[in-house]
DNA sequence: CGTTAACCGGACGCCCCCGTCCGCCTCGTT
DNA sequence: AACGAGGCGGACGGGGGCGTCCGGTTAACG
């Protein structure tokens, strides 16, 4: 009980305590599971992966148990890119403006690959990095809502479980090529944006959750 | 060559020259079925539905060779109700509201099993029943578009394309149970109504393929 | 340059799903 | 009542993914 360990008990962050090779085979594993994200969705087999990365499947379950960890890891920029997005958003002058650019940057992101969008949309509690990202970028995002609204350009009944399920919804669309999914993300955001958008006849919208 | 056959080759439709108790496990084939794409989506194992119907795997298989045919036999009326949901907004008066009603009753149908929605985005072409009742399905639809734009109120640049695309996204549309599933769809749907609708101002939409 | 501990990947066993074959049973008819 | 064609479901072999163990290898350090 009392004994000191030869390594301390390693944090949850990566730790850079790692043999070269190690870390090499590491960042080829990361490397191999965003293409393979992007180029095949969120399901590919770990075998896949580790094959792609050239290394075993012991090594890949070595570095991360589990798949989650894997897709926290892999993901972890692209959630930097969410969060960068929305306060870019909320710098613009124009808060209209930059809560249209928000919706149409983030769908762009998202229909790249849909790994991300089940980070958003789960928000898985374990990864705590992911969770923090999607918290602090849902949480810029709600304050340029409440500009937008206050500038009278975003429709007053907006809730922000309306921009999880555009993301869900621009997570159905599919097509043969990555190009033609992007295309009609695209042209998916652009409606987003105009539904999203305050008009003088305002149909009331169904709430957001079904009757209880 | 000339002989009679003892049976005439079975036409595609279903066979009623089938004995009582074949017919029965047919039929309860189907309804579970129906009951598992609704409850458990579109990728329920064909053992699962078999169990559920107190049948075995051979009498499910000898039935249905593929899931497919089952997939089309147990959608079939599905899809006519499509078809119907878009012949009566067709026969309403008012296009505007024929094309909303049918926008929001389509996407509710969609909305109970995704099923429905492959069979929609797909069309796969054997099938023919349910590739014919889509066909027929866009066709009044696009019909009712031409009419609802020359009333002015729907956008000039929709195209029966981003029928499919509305589809696509609403069936990423996920919930822990069906009602708030329906829900959801229900609210996405109004949102989609909303863009759909002409606006003096019309931002350019994005072409619906990319660059080529 | 030698030692050692960490690392590597091939191989294993497990489970689930798929599609098919075969001996028994049952409906429909004579 | 008895026959036979057609139907039935249990059982089989194949394939693929998963998570883990072990003997050989190699980086790191004295």
């Amino acid at each position: 009980m009392t004994d000191r360990l030869p390594h301390p008990p390693r944090s949850g962050a990566a730790d850079d305590t790692l043999r070269s090779d190690a870390a090499g085979n590491r960042d080829r594993i990361l490397d191999a599971a965003r293409a393979l994200f992007v180029s095949r969705g969120p399901d590919v087999p770990m075998r896949e992966i580790a094959r792609h990365a050239g290394v075993g499947p012991a090594t890949l379950y070595r570095r991360f148990p589990t798949k989650r960890d894997l897709v926290a890891e892999a993901l972890a920029d692209r959630m930097r890119a969410c969060r960068d997005i929305a306060e870019e958003g909320l710098a613009d002058p124009d808060p209209w403006r930059g809560f249209r650019r928000v919706i149409e940057r983030i769908c762009a992101l998202h229909a790249r690959d849909r790994g991300l969008t089940e980070a958003f949309v789960a928000g898985f509690p374990d990864a705590l990095d992911l969770a923090a990202g999607r918290a602090e970028t849902l949480r810029t995002i709600a304050e340029l809502a409440r500009r937008a609204k206050d500038s009278g350009d975003l429709r007053p009944d907006f809730v922000l479980a309306d921009l999880i399920l555009v993301l869900m919804a621009n997570k159905g669309i599919q097509a043969p090529t990555p190009a033609a999914r992007a295309a009609a993300s695209r042209r998916f955001a652009a409606y987003v944006v105009q539904a999203f958008r305050a008009s003088p006849d305002h149909t009331p919208l169904p709430p957001v959750a079904g009757p209880l």
